[in-house]
DNA sequence: CCCTGCTATGACACCGATGTCATGACACCG
DNA sequence: CGGTGTCATGACATCGGTGTCATAGCAGGG
C-alpha cells in the first residue's frame, strides 16, 4: 500500500503538503493540488487510519457489544431475532457520521463483555454501545472513560439507556382494539418476571381503565411455559381455559408475534376462524410473521429501529462532548392495524 | 489512556522490556516480569493496536460488507432476514481467530461497495467478506490485493465463494418426502429467474427421477407474484389450481418457509387440515417460522451458519497465505423432519 | 525602496508500538 | 584466571501520518 511519502515524491512536494490536500486544512496552490491529486489517484493511495489515530487519538471507530449475534444456534429467547434490527439501525447511523462500526458478541456469556471491551480499547474506539436481546436490567459495565450507551437494557448506575416503551405500546394497542368495539379482551403474556411482561401488562390495564372496562383476571394468563429446553410457546391449556369461559373473549392479545403465530395454529386446530370467530393481536411487528400470516396480524411496532437510531445518536453526541439531558429515553412505535382484529 | 512508556517508567524498565512481557517473544527475568505486570494492571494499560499496526502492518481486522443489514425498513426480499445468520457465524469465527470484525453495508446500493472497501482499506483490514442476501451472481469487486471471499454469491472471475447447495438440499428433502410414501408432490417455487429457484427445481426433478416418478408440470407453479410493492407470497390462484387437479397432490413443497407460513393460512381458509388432508414442506429452516408453526414445519436447513463459518475459515486461511484448493464451495444442510408431512 | 502582511510550502518532531543491534552480567570450561 | 557463550536488558530507528514553527515569495503602502 502506497504511503504519503510515495505520493509526495510522485507529486514533487513534501508529505505535509499532501496531508494538506487531503484534509483541506490549509490553502494549497492550484497547480500543486492538481499534481497531488493526480499522484493519489495514480498510486491508489489511502491514508492509514492507524497512523492518523496515533497522532490524533481519534480512531473513527465505534464498538458494539451484543449477545444478539451469537444466538445462531437457534435457541432464540422469548423475543427472538428482531433485536438485530437495532444493530442494523446503529450501523446506518454510525456510517452516516463517517465512523466505522466494530462488532463483537458475548456468545451468551455476559462476563465476556469485559474482555470484548478490552479488545475495543486496544483499537481505541471512541464510543461503545451495548445491545441486549430483550428489555432487561444488566450488570454494570466499566467502560473506563469511553462513552457508553445501552440499548434495550439499563443498569443500576444510570448509564444512558434507550428502552422500548412497552407500557405505552401495549396501552395504545389495547385502546385501539377497544375503539374497534371489543370489550372482552384476553391477554396471553410473555413469561412472568420479564420486564416487558410487567410493563405491557400495566399498559393493558391502563387501557381498560381509561375505557371504564373492569379488569378480569380470568382473561390474563401466561402464554409461555417451560417444558424441557427453554421457554417455547405452549399455550394449549391456557387457550382452552380462555375458550371455556362463560363470557368468551372476542379478541386475544399476545405477548409477541411469535406467540400469535402459534395461536393461529392452535385456533385452526380447534376449528376457530380468525378473525371471524375470534380476533388476534401480537406485539413487536416482526414483519416476517405479521405481514406473512394469513390474515395479516394486528400488532404494536416495538420499533427496534428507532431504538438503534436513538442509541447511535445519543452516543455520537456524547462523543462530540455534549451534555446529556435525560438518562433514559423511551422509544415507542405505532399500532399496526391489520386484518386479524375485527372492526365493530 | 496509558502508554507503554508510562508502564515502563512505573516498572522502572525500558519500553522494550514491557513489549517483551506483553508479547512473550524473548525471555524476561522473573522479578522484572512481575514488576511490569503489576504496572500494567495498575495503569489499566492496553497496547494500542494503531501503533502495533503501523509497525507490523497487521491490523487484526476483517471487513464485512453486506446488503443484509440495511433492509431494516422491512422490505425483506424473498429470502427474508435469515442471511444475518451468515454474519453471526462469521463474527464468531473471526473472533475465535483473535481478529475483530468491522461491518458496513451498502444500504441497498451495490455501487457503494467500492466506497466501503476504501474505508476498510484505510483501516488496513487483512481480509474482506462480501455477504449477499440471497444466492446470486454479483458484479466483480476490486479488493486491490486484499484477500476477498464471497458468501451466498459468486462472480464471473472466480473469486473464492461459498454457496448454499440448493440442488442437493431440495433433492434430499423431496427424496425424504418420497420415502415417507408420497407420490404426488407439488412444488410452489420462488420467483422465476432466481438462481435458488433454478437449482432447487433441478433438485426436485432429480429426486423424482431417482424414484422413477414422472415429472408432471401441472404440479409446479410459482408461489410468488409481483403485486405492487415487491414480491410477496401471493399464492391463492396457484393453490386453487393445484387443489382442483384430478389427481390431487398429497404434499406441497414450498420455495421457502415464509411461503409455507402463508400456505398454512390459505389452507386453513379453505378448511383443509395440515397434515391430515395435505402435507406441507418448506425450505431454509427459518426456525422462528418452522418451529413455531403449528404443526411444526418439515423443511430443508439452508445452513446459513455453515456458509458463514466456511467463508470465515476460507478467508482466514487466505490471510495466512494458504493456497486455495477449490474456488467455489457448496454448503448443505440436513432435512428437518417435523410434523407437517405425513409418514406413510 | 524598505517594511509589513499574507500565502504557499517545507523541515522536524512526535504519536506508541516493535525489530535490530549492542552491551553488561554471569556461568562454565579448559 | 581468561575466554566464550548465554541470558536479560536497553538504545535507537522506524512505521505513516499530522501539529508546530520557520521561511521563501510576493503584493501593497508609505
Amino acid at each position: 500500500m502506497a504511503t504519503i511519502y510515495d505520493v509526495a515524491k510522485q507529486a514533487g512536494v513534501s508529505p505535509k503538503t499532501v496531508s494538506r490536500v487531503i484534509n483541506r486544512d490549509a490553502p494549497v496552490g492550484l497547480k500543486t493540488r492538481a499534481a497531488v491529486e493526480a499522484a493519489i489517484r495514480e498510486l491508489d493511495y489511502r491514508p492509514s487510519r492507524a497512523a492518523r489515530t496515533m497522532r490524533s487519538s481519534r480512531s473513527g471507530l465505534v464498538g458494539l457489544i451484543t449477545g444478539a449475534i451469537s444466538r445462531g444456534d437457534g435457541s432464540a429467547g422469548p423475543s427472538g431475532l428482531p433485536d438485530l434490527f437495532i444493530v442494523q439501525a446503529i450501523q446506518r447511523e454510525v456510517a452516516e457520521a463517517g465512523m466505522t462500526l466494530m462488532i463483537a458478541d458475548t456468545g451468551g456469556e455476559a462476563d465476556r463483555a469485559a474482555e470484548l471491551m478490552a479488545t475495543f480499547a486496544q483499537h481505541r474506539v471512541e464510543g461503545l454501545i451495548y445491545v441486549a436481546d430483550h428489555h432487561q436490567r444488566i450488570e454494570e459495565l466499566d467502560p473506563r472513560g469511553t462513552p457508553l450507551v445501552l440499548a434495550n437494557c439499563f443498569d443500576a448506575i444510570g448509564t444512558p439507556a434507550i428502552l422500548p416503551d412497552d407500557r405505552a405500546g401495549q396501552r395504545a394497542l389495547v385502546e385501539r382494539v377497544i375503539s374497534a368495539g371489543h370489550r372482552r379482551i384476553a391477554y396471553l403474556t410473555l413469561p412472568e418476571g420479564m420486564i416487558a411482561t410487567e410493563l405491557r401488562s400495566r399498559g393493558y390495564r391502563e387501557a381498560l381503565e381509561a375505557a371504564g372496562i373492569s379488569f378480569d383476571p380470568a382473561l390474563v394468563t401466561e402464554g409461555f411455559a417451560d417444558h424441557g429446553e427453554g421457554p417455547k410457546p405452549f399455550i394449549a391449556p391456557a387457550l382452552d381455559r380462555l375458550l371455556a369461559l362463560e363470557d368468551r373473549p372476542t379478541v386475544i392479545c399476545c405477548g409477541n408475534d411469535e406467540l400469535a403465530l402459534r395461536l393461529y395454529g392452535e385456533l385452526r386446530d380447534r376449528g376457530i376462524r380468525v378473525p371471524q370467530e375470534i380476533s388476534v393481536a401480537g406485539y413487536d411487528d416482526y414483519r416476517v410473521i405479521s405481514e406473512t400470516l394469513y390474515p395479516p396480524l394486528t400488532t404494536a411496532d416495538l420499533n427496534y429501529r428507532g431504538i438503534g437510531e436513538a442509541a447511535a445518536r445519543r452516543l455520537l453526541s456524547l462523543i462530540a462532548g455534549a451534555s446529556v439531558p435525560a438518562e433514559v429515553e423511551l422509544i415507542g412505535g405505532p399500532v399496526c392495524w391489520r386484518q386479524s382484529v375485527t372492526e365493530h
